[in-house]
DNA sequence: ATTCATTTAGTAAAATTTACTAAATGTAAC
DNA sequence: GTTACATTTAGTAAATTTTACTAAATGAAT
């Protein structure tokens, strides 16, 4: 989509949101969410690119008015990923004042592009506290999908992450320690794996994103000890060796959900 | 203070922060506080009970314009208590839509009373996001002072709590379920024991916080090996009994805070 | 000197974690 | 059919940590 195009087209949706976004959202409020993909011991994390900022970051957006937190995340990764109702966790809400740095805008750019005259007692232009949620997906089923606001959306190395904007390479660093904290307390990653899957896989997976090797043999006991798993009669074939018992999530006591 | 009285002297700070408030504080954003107050193994909360609402409530507000929220937090908790600089730690953020029941209160009584015509579109009639911290302190060196929104201000037992408004039952609930899970991390409660004490008194602050008996020959040990704590050659003489030790906190790598 | 409540050291038992070994298994190659 | 082999799974010994308990040390009052 060239940039002639782009505005030519969403012009109009840019300037109501800009003048009149108050109306459909909550000002001086957002949610950030730092969603880590994993797929065949690989670990992304969702990275945006907005138009006319320079560094890319976190996905996140405005709350609508009477919604719940917690689907104001859900709402930005459904449309961001295409996937739905994942395992989603606050981990701590930033709101320094000057964690974003309204100067650094291009302002002149912007008041061209979108036709509007002065943007002095904006909405958006407000000191903004942001609440950070974690989530993890498989990011190979994912779709990503830009909007308006956004002209690049792509999966990242955790390791080798670009420098972010605001404050959300902090963000990044709070979200991967309180996810690793929760890995042995709440099923997180389970929505990634099949409803089925082998101790391997998950033995994978924990390994990825704890970033360490975790004894084979020991793994599983700790996870069936905790009674975060059990195990299925059924076993599934992987050619030219033991064939694995299936593992399930255990549904009972999952109240804190 | 008498509420006739009261009227006189403070409707016209009222009335300002009712119609000019968001010129001076942050709209739809509140900080609270769960401020536990310990002292002689009692442990209490502070409540404060605002005018023209019927039940008890934890200390908070807004968050001024350029103020941190840790800031705003320990602006409140000073002009509650009396007492600054206490350790301060984000436990949750609270924002469901419904959290805050505008209907509940006495529009017409209010109205009357602030002398104002109609609250229809102020700024404070609105889905309101909260940023929760806990603090502890020793409630008997706070002096509670009431201001010109709250008519009254007092410590409770914490096994004998009120029904509290908005959310803010939950909101107990997570603060003490977060600051027992920080009691072996982080150097919590030390604001409120003298820079020197024994093994003793903060044996029994762990016990009245955890609200259960802690071995008195291991707790020690776990302490002094988490290196929290470190011993002081001095000791301190209590009479007809052995006299212990003075301890005092590590300063050393509370980078963390 | 004796007594006593309290602090502190020490240690044995229990439980948990870690490291490692060996057996079981399914199928592909021979 | 037999063997080879990578992988899963069971089992266990060692190491570590936690818990429970015992006894010694202490300092002042009696």
């Amino acid at each position: 989509m060239g940039k002639r195009y782009f505005w030519r087209c969403n012009r109009r949706r840019i300037q109501d949101f800009i003048l009149n976004g108050h109306l459909y959202y909550i000002p001086h409020v957002t949610i950030d969410c730092a969603i880590f993909g994993y797929h065949e011991q690989q670990l992304k994390l969702l990275l945006i690119k907005h138009r006319n900022i320079d560094n890319w970051s976190l996905p996140g957006g405005y709350i609508k008015r009477a919604e719940k937190l917690v689907d104001a995340a859900n709402r930005n990764i459904k449309d961001r990923t295409g996937v739905d109702n994942l395992f989603l966790q606050q981990f701590k809400t930033f709101g320094d004042p000057d964690r974003i740095q309204f100067d650094k805008f291009d302002k002149k750019k912007w008041l061209e592009q979108t036709g509007l005259s002065s943007w002095e007692g904006n909405w958006l232009i407000n000191q903004t506290i942001s609440v950070g949620f974690y989530a993890i997906t498989d990011f190979s089923k994912t779709k990503l999908q830009t909007d308006f606001s956004t002209e690049a959306c792509a999966w990242f190395d955790i390791n080798n992450l670009p420098p972010l904007e605001y404050d959300h390479d902090e963000m990044v660093r709070e979200a991967m320690h309180t996810m690793r904290l929760h890995l042995y307390h709440y099923p997180i990653g389970l929505n990634m794996l099949p409803e089925k899957f082998t101790l391997g896989e998950i033995h994978a997976l924990y390994e990825t994103l704890l970033g360490k090797k975790l004894d084979v043999s020991n793994f599983p006991k700790k996870l069936l000890a905790l009674k975060l798993l059990k195990k299925l009669e059924e076993k599934r074939s992987i050619g030219a060796h033991r064939s694995p018992h299936y593992i399930a999530l255990t549904k009972k006591d999952m109240t804190w959900l």
